[in-house]
DNA sequence: ACAAAAGTGTTTATAATACACCCATGA
DNA sequence: TCATGGGTGTATTATAAACACTTTTGT
């Protein structure tokens, strides 16, 4: 209901007009998209939030309406592209949350006062809501990720220091790091997640903090060579006293053959 | 969105009133359930599916609409227990339907004429629905199938030999079949598909209808007991010209607390 | 006695785990 | 030269897979 306002102030910017028509026109009544927008930094997963601005307390993940005309998944994929200018890393639905309980009425959406938003408008965000939650992976660095005029900021938070979240958003993230944790074992995640190049290190700490828990480094890197969809690199990065890590990257076309055949990476 | 039908008959039996409702009054608008009730049966997987009257082609799984004060769950569980009778067994969402394509208006639904059915009724069935997607594994022998006013029959078809259905609804299924397959490793599934005894042979077939492949014998066997989740008895099925099998009922409390510590069963 | 299918055993191959060793590097 | 972390090797254990052997039963 509160993610509203992010695709407003989208539409206000393109189309101004648009702001005078009737929700009930331009939306599926009832239906949000929530985005879980992961990233990978610092060797912790972060994930992409919007911090209201202080007429009303919490933070909120990304999320939108579904557009008349629109497809489910096209919503979430406007979303993301809408608050990090990514465009289908990877992003794929993994719950709709149609709890009674999740739609407490917020009573901080009558305190609002943004030029275009009406009463109707309120009454329309303050309906009970159903909402079908996406996951995506990003790297960071590729993100541009944009305020809104109704948050103060968006930014990446760490998921061990997350804040309050409005709604039912924490049990939404908590879904979405166990969709993940369970598709590891199937997918080569790093690909969306970490840079261009990497070393085999970096790799081990992705999956160290997706599934908490510490692997054997020698046996997670030939694990991981035999799966043969790596390419490396000649140049070795440099830095610390110890030798130098090789930097490895996806090799796509092997990597899309194996998704094909199906895989399982047992950790 | 065809679903209502069956929904309504229900509320005419009890309720006949509420006939008289807006449907706009009673449910969540554009959104529905969709429940894929799988058994076993002759050594294949059977789904149940209603057969609708000659006004109207095709097959449909049993479905219904969102009540504006109910859980999506709540919704789920209601449509299973009035189709089958039959409670919570096992019952999971798995996925949530939104493409603008797969509700084609259906045409047929203007040639109903059934007592209490408006033209409003109609035009509020012909708009665009998303559907959310459930999948129950129940004991064949404890349903009690019940058709509908809108339905000539409703009936248990083998996975190979189903008919045509109605708009997405095959493929609803085919998203369904795949989600068991990928949950069987981590659910002894067998607990709500067979009744209450078995054998191995029985267990075994379920799961290579599953997974469509054969599996050993001996290797399945001793797999499975060792998993610790079973009671042998005494009394052997008798029939063949061969040795009798032991017969076997899941021990719950084991059962139960395999599932919790979780495991994983690879086949 | 025999066929058929159950129950159990055995062998082999494959994969997971734990840890050891040597290597390259910068201070 | 020494501490550090990278790359690779190896022994051990656990699991999967294939298949053989024995048992029980009705005909």
């Amino acid at each position: 209901m509160t993610q509203s306002f992010f695709y407003i102030f989208v539409i206000m910017k393109n189309k101004p007009s648009l702001l005078t028509m009737n929700f009930s026109e331009l939306f599926v009544p009832g239906l949000s998209v929530d985005c879980v927008i992961i990233g990978f930094e610092d060797h912790k997963l972060k994930i992409l939030i919007l911090k209201w601005n202080s007429d009303i307390d919490g933070w909120a993940l990304p999320g939108g309406f579904v557009l008349k005309n629109e497809d489910l998944d096209k919503a979430a994929i406007r979303v993301l592209k809408e608050r990090t200018g990514v465009e289908l890393p990877f992003l794929e639905q993994f719950k709709t949350f149609g709890n009674l309980d999740r739609g407490k009425r917020n009573n901080a959406l009558e305190k609002v006062k943004i030029d275009g938003i009406t009463p109707e408008h309120i009454e329309w965000m303050n309906q009970r809501f159903i909402s079908t939650g996406y996951v995506s992976l990003v790297d960071i660095k590729k993100c541009d990720p944009r305020p809104d005029i109704l948050s103060e900021k968006i930014d990446w938070i760490a998921l061990d220091e997350l804040p309050n979240l409005i709604l039912d958003h924490k049990h939404i993230v908590k879904k979405a790091i166990s969709f993940i944790k369970n598709q590891i074992n199937y997918l080569p995640i790093g690909i969306t997640l970490l840079p261009e190049r990497f070393t085999m290190k970096e790799l081990q700490l992705l999956y160290e903090s997706i599934l908490e828990k510490k692997l054997d480094r020698g046996n997670f890197q030939r694990k991981m060579l035999k799966l043969d969809i790596f390419n490396r690199h000649e140049k070795h990065l440099e830095g610390g006293a110890h030798k130098a890590p090789y930097l490895y990257s996806f090799d796509h076309e092997k990597y899309n053959k194996l998704l094909e055949q199906g895989f399982s990476f047992n950790s």
